[in-house]
DNA sequence: CGCTGCCTTGAGTTTAATCAATTATGGTGG
DNA sequence: CCACCATAATTGATTAAACTCAAGGCAGCG
């Protein structure tokens, strides 16, 4: 059963994970629910009791604003417990759609108060990748506020690779790409027009290639360089956390 | 001695503490530091051994660029535990600075540890806040990725005011501003020259009011109408926290 | 075969950046 | 107290990046 969590996959990437946090995390997936392509798993303003592992396919979170401007401010995969930045307000702040069909595993807020009382191994690292998604936003702060929409391009691809590398460790330069223009231009505060002429430039200089839905990097370093990437994904420092 | 703590002041705000997680607040704040104006007090990729309480004084966090830009990311004030968002790698992914004379409580990360092993109320509390923070983040994300130049500062404005009045509940709608433009507009992703033309509209519409490095809102409904504005800071969701 | 949704491309416009003076402002030392 | 200096803020003129609006093309699908 736990096996087969990419959840599991995903924390025993950065710490050998003790028996006791191994249960609790099997609790947290005992539940599954498939959602089709679009759907609105919350909306803002709603009463969020649930978190959520994703089991397949991609999720993203954003905010509307009252004039139609949106701003998608999170992508998730596969090993992502979504929710986490709700969970110090009794009502979401964000909307979470599903980018393609989905599986989760939804789970009540209240468990986790278990894993602070019981598990504290892994309540430090939640803590710590909570804080390390913190980072991620970071530097896509600095992308959107500093960056021309080419190196914002460049950015999230490399961002999207780095991550997906951890739970694919045998994933090259070829990655999946569900998410159309305007969802893009979305997460890198431009618009779906430029994104397109943005993508064709790149193309163009031979730095990537795209086919139907998939993109394929073919110059990574040429990219690094383009927009000072840096991998914060790979590793997590855990030598602060309570013994196991 | 911990009567006058701004931490256990901000986090009692929150929630009313016991006296596990009161004497292990009063442990991390057992050194003080002054730091003068424009110190860096930790660089970007420099080995983080520590964390900071704030007594006195703002500082902000910062990404630099190769080619001289650079985004600030984070204000800190007085109340805020400082380098949370590094605590996941072990070196520091920011620079931080001093905006002005600053006094800090430095205390070793390795200090978590005890408050995740003997304090889960105060653990659950710091990772709301740490979370709750990551939102303020995304509503800043989406300033800076969806909204005009007014509209921003009209969001720091209302953002900062509203983060003030946490601890300073006597706070109406003045307060001091000790940045300079250069470095408001490293935070909205501006220029200095188009945050002083934006300034300068924004007054001569009569919304603000500026002194000698205070600003005063005249009409904050007018303001939090012009960016969406919604505060995040004057409560958390405590309802799932393991009992005191 | 014709929709529909998505991507691409072109033309014109707008916002904010850049470059360059000029004007406060505050602090310092004589 | 005042002259001087450095720093910060304002203003103007020009440029560039990205947006808007609009049209056309392509692919997948019923």
């Amino acid at each position: 059963m736990s096996q087969n969590s990419c959840l599991v996959q995903k924390l025993s990437h950065y710490v050998p994970l003790n028996p006791r946090s191994r249960d609790n995390i099997t609790r947290l997936e005992r539940d599954e629910r498939d959602y089709g392509k679009g759907t609105e798993i919350h909306r803002e303003g709603q009463r969020n009791a649930n978190l959520y592992v994703v089991k397949h396919g991609w999720l993203y979170s954003y905010t509307d604003m009252k004039d139609g401007r949106r701003q998608i401010v999170e992508i998730h995969h596969p090993g992502d417990i979504v929710g986490f930045s709700d969970i110090a307000f009794d009502t979401c702040t964000t909307v979470l759609r599903a980018a393609e069909d989905v599986r989760l595993c939804p789970f009540p807020k209240k468990d986790l108060d278990d894993v602070f009382r019981d598990a504290p191994q892994l309540a430090a690292l939640l803590f710590a990748l909570a804080v390390r998604n913190q980072v991620i936003l970071i530097d896509f702060l600095q992308a959107i506020g500093r960056m021309s929409a080419r190196e914002r391009i460049a950015y999230l691809l490399l961002d999207l690779m780095a991550r997906l590398r951890i739970t694919n460790k045998s994933m090259k330069t070829v990655f999946r790409l569900p998410l159309n223009q305007t969802e893009i231009s979305d997460v890198l505060g431009l618009t779906n027009v430029y994104v397109s002429r943005s993508f064709m430039a790149l193309q163009k200089d031979g730095l990537i290639r795209r086919d139907n839905g998939t993109v394929e990097v073919l110059e990574e370093e040429k990219l690094v360089q383009l927009c000072d990437f840096v991998d914060r994904h790979s590793r997590v420092d855990t030598s602060w956390f309570p013994a196991g």
